[in-house]
Order: structure tokens, then sequence, then C-alpha cells
DNA sequence: CTGAAAGCGCTAACAA
DNA sequence: TTGTTAGCGCTTTCAG
């Protein structure tokens, strides 16, 4: 079932039937009937491949989502979804996996689908200028920005948190209610991802109270994941090391570790006091409800869509936006 | 950037850029070489639509992901997509989301990609012969069955655990521990859902003991959210009626539950035990750990994907495997 | 309002 | 081992 099978069947050219298809005004009443009947009869389904080939642009936003079943992530996709829509544009997402490459995926999605815009939901922090070139359409980086790359804030937009400012004032939070022997957990130190970001930050706080930094409170497990999370503190807990408190820098990972706590017969938060930053709806639901440096999902969403309308439509500059996490008092904090 | 610039600029035809881009082996060297250059020095980018379009076969196999951001897929998708290529397939995953049609969405893709096969994960369960008309591949519905549908057991394969019989079991072995109020927590008793079949399985389990169904113990939030199962649970406890135990669907709903028994001041599992079934990482991290049937995702991805080779390439008839959950022993269940 | 025809960028015979 | 060329299924001028 071709669209010369639906002309030749309704009796029509190919033009007409993709006149129908694609709603335009010029089409005889009787044509579009007679068309619809056949394409309903056949169920007969267009090529998108083809369609995409044929046409010479349109007024598709790309989103590219990296890391697949991030709880996080949905709230903001939801959101963008219909401002998008509103804004008269189609969004067209494409979820990759955490190992896969968003650039390359983006390059192709730009060309294939004739994308306006470019949103990458989560991505790397360390873009380079000759990396980009294969992009050449506006996009905005959301939830992260380009702090361990090379392109000029003129080159991109970007919507996110302070994550280094979060992360210090998540442990300024523990400061304040007198702890002073302080563990962190992380993903990696200095992998160029957030997690040095956030790490950067909690060194900082350390500094600002003359502490200084015990490698030994240290816990790095090279993942974000819970169970991985779970095992590191597990581990780690073996030591029987001197602390009052855990900052982790993902919620994720500090409900990993709650659990390895609770097992080492560590009570939280009265024998050790635990905090966090990304505010997923999951940690609210811990027991006890953990303590968390929420990050402003629907309003991320919200700016970036806005911000690359605006660049599109009205060829505006590109722009950076800070937005402040919400601290979740929840019940790990004391 | 097209093949036709990539094949002028290294002197050379576009079939052979053709060649050396799918590596096809009669190609030489020198040729390959040249090619290669210009490709990487103006980082060109195939346009994936022209080449599907020009392509008349492929050896892929559809994935149709419906839900986004379901941490209980995760897993089951890795095993796939390394079985699939194992197989000597290539897996195209395309993830939608709740309210989305999956059998459109296979159909395009079925016509889009060439696909061989397809594999719904997660889907309705009232499939009809007459909708089911636009898939002319063999396809496999994996968490799922036709429970609900007209499809004959030879029109489709399935992978997927008896949930009539979990829930049954689950009941049952509330009964084991003593209990005889059982509230139950579901999305819907009659959404043609698994909700439903969960359902029945429960209320089979309370006939075989000879207690009748309480409608007051029923509790349905329609929607499989947890926040939503933690505010339905909240608003049902307001009654205050007598019970001991909870059956949940599904782990996430029990996780909103136990939060808002939490915050009633009952606990788990001395005043109410709880049982769930599917499973899923995050419940194992709740406190207490969930008592629940896991599904053996694992060894779902594999069946499905097992299945669906031997139809493909040896035209092995439709086949429908039923696998038995585990218990995961957790701490509600007392 | 409708149809004919020229592409869109690529693949795949078929010839050479 | 290479190049030529005819599509793949659709969109979109351009005439009529």
């Amino acid at each position: 079932m071709t669209i010369k099978d639906i002309a030749r069947l309704a009796d029509v050219s190919v033009s007409t039937v993709s006149r129908v298809l694609n709603n335009h005004p010029d089409v005889s009443a009787k044509a579009k009937e007679r068309v619809l009947a056949v394409v309903d009869k056949y169920n007969y389904i267009p090529n998108t491949s083809a369609r995409e080939l044929g046409k010479s642009t349109s007024d598709n936003i790309g989103v590219v989502v990296r890391g697949m079943a991030n709880p996080f992530y949905t709230k903001i996709i939801t959101v963008m979804g219909s401002l998008i829509e509103k804004a008269g544009f189609t969004m067209v997402m494409q979820q990759i996996g955490i190992t896969d490459d968003e650039i390359m995926t983006a390059a192709m999605m730009e060309r294939e689908k004739h994308l306006q815009g470019l949103i990458f939901l989560g991505g790397k922090l360390d873009y380079t200028k000759e990396k980009m070139q294969c992009i050449n359409i506006p996009y905005v980086c959301l939830t992260f920005n380009n702090q361990y790359g090379n392109l000029a804030d003129s080159d991109y937009s970007s919507v996110c948190i302070d994550d280094n400012q979060a992360a210090y004032e998540a442990v300024e939070a523990l400061f304040n209610h007198g702890h002073k022997k302080i563990a962190v957990l992380l993903s990696g130190a200095c992998d160029g991802s957030v997690s040095q970001v956030r790490f950067a930050g909690f060194k900082r706080a350390l500094q600002n109270h003359g502490i200084e930094l015990d490698e030994n409170l240290i816990i790095e497990i090279n993942s974000y994941n819970i169970t991985d999370a779970y095992e590191g503190m597990k581990q780690w807990l073996k030591k029987d090391l001197d602390f009052t408190a855990l900052f982790a820098i993902s919620d994720n990972m500090a409900m990993g570790a709650m659990k390895a706590l609770r097992e080492a017969g560590k009570n939280v938060p009265e024998d050790v006091a635990v905090i966090a930053i990304d505010g997923i709806e999951a940690s609210e639901y811990m027991n006890p409800v953990l303590s968390t440096f929420c990050q402003p999902m629907e309003e991320m969403g919200r700016e970036a869509v806005n911000l690359l309308v605006d660049i599109i439509e009205e060829g505006k500059p590109n722009k950076h936006i800070t937005l402040k996490p919400l601290l979740r008092a929840g019940e790990t904090l004391k």
C-alpha cells in the first residue's frame, strides 16, 4: 500500500492524496471524502521516511533524552511536550542509552526531521566546538551546561541549576545542624560529569568552614546506580569510620546508601544525617523521607522551550538560565 | 552534505561511497580510504530516511516500549538488545507515552524500518484481529497477553507471568500468615488492564477461603502512579476500616501506600502486612523492604527474543510462554 | 481545484 | 572493482 495505490483506488492523482493527508485546504470535499474512504478501508499508513525525505522543512523541535528510564525527566518532558505544541511546533523525541552519543543522534535527527531546534535533556558537560560542528541549529542544554567543554556562551543556550552551589548549600545545611564529620557519596571525583561539579561544591563548603578534606570519607562508586550505591556504601561502612552525616550527590544514590546504613544498624537521621540533590519522586516515599535539594523540573522545561522558541522565531541570542533548587525538608536532616 | 558531494570530493561514484558506508566487501582499499577521509573531514552523516527508503529489506527487529521511564523495563531491554545483536539482527527501539497507540507506532516502524519482527513491551490486553491487520510480521507481546481481545493463539506470541495466578498466590501468602481482612489497592477493577486480571486473582483467593468480597476494602485509584496511590490510600484510611493486610497490584502502588500507612500511624508489617507484584528495583530499597512477587525480567527478555528469532528464521509457529514469578520475601509480610 | 513530473538522499541491480 | 541508473514513497512546484 503506497500513495499510488490509494490514488488509483480513489481515482485521483497522488498529489491530491498527498494534499488530503496533509490537510491542505485546496481539495474539493468530494475528492477528500473519496480519498479518506480508501485510506480507511485499506488501513493505509504513509511511510514516514519517504515523507521526511520529500519534505524540505518542518516545524519540528527535537528532544534528545539521555539515560532512559530516568524518572527525573518524565515531568520535564510532559511540560515541554505541551509547550512545544502550544508554540506551534511538533516535538520529536528520541531516548538514547547512557552509552550512546547524543550529539550524533541529534545530528541525524536534525537532517532527517528537518529540525528547527534541539533540546538536550541530560548530557555531557564537555562539548567541544569541533564535535558540535555537525549541529547547525540552535540548541539548549537542559539540566547541564558546558562547564568542562570549550563552547562559547554565545554558541548554545542552557537551563540548569548551579550544581556547585546546590552542593555547597546542601553541605552548609549539614554544618548548620552541627555536623563536622561529613562523608560524601559520589559517582566520580573527576569524571567530568555532574558528580565532579557537585563534589567541588562539597569541597568549597568544607573550606568555608576550615575543614580539611578527609580522603577516607569519600565514597566513590563510578556509577549513578542505586544498587551500586548500596553496595559501595556497604563496603565502605565496613571500615567503620567516624562520621555523622552523609552528602549524596543524587537522590538515587542516597536511597541506596540509606539501605546500607539501615543494615549497618545506623539510624537515619539520629546516627547519620543524609542530604542529597535532585528531588525525584521516589525519594519522597522513602522512610524516612529524604531531605534533598529539588531541581525545579516544570520550570526548567518551561524555560528551555521558551528560550528555544524565542531563538527560532525571533532570532534572539543564546542565553543561559540558572534556576534555584528548592530544599525539601524531608526527615533525614537533623 | 549528501552522498553525491562525498562522491565528488572523493572522486568516486556514489555507489562506491554507499558501499564503503555499508561495509560492502568489493571496494578497493584505496577507494575506501579516500572516501573515509572525505567523510571524516566533512563530518558527513548519511540520511537515515533516505537510507531506509532505498533499502528493500533489513535485519531489524522492532521493540515498542509502552510507558516511558518504567524502571521495570530497563533490564529487559538491555537483555534483549544483546540477544538480538547476537542473533544477527539489529534492535530498533521506540518508546511511546502511556496515551500513545503502540499498534500504530508498530505499523509505521514495520514499513519504515522494514522490520522482520516485533516485540511489544507492555501494552493493552485487548488487541483485536481488525486492529492488528496493519501488522504483517510476527510479533510477541512481552509482559502481557491478549486476555481481553479476540486474537487466536496462533496469531501472535506472548511471554508473561500468569498475573491472575500471581495475585492469587500473593493473597494466599497473606492467608498463610493468618490474615482474613485483606484490602486491595488497584488501578481499575474492570479497566481491561493487568489491574483487572490481578484483581480477579485476588477474588479467586478470597473465594478459595470462603470469604466474601468486601467492597469497602477495595481501593481503586484509576492510575498506576505512586503519588496517586499515596493519595488514594490516604483518603481511604480516613474511613478507618478494619483490615490487617494490603494486597497492592503493583510495587509502585505499594510504595505509595506504605507512606500513607506510615503517616496514619500504622506500622508495616506489625499492624498491616503488605504484598505486591512486580519486583522493581526501587521497592527493594524501601524501609521495610517490600515483599513482592518478582517478574523474572531477564528470563522474559530472553524468551521473547528466542521465540521471535525462531519464528523469523525457522518459521516456527507462534507460542505462548508463561513464566513463574518469584517471591521476594522482603519485610512487609508477617 | 487537480494532475504531471521533478526531485529528496540513498540503495541495489546491472553493465562495464 | 567500479560506475550508471532506476527506483524507494512521498512532497511540491508548476501548469492547466
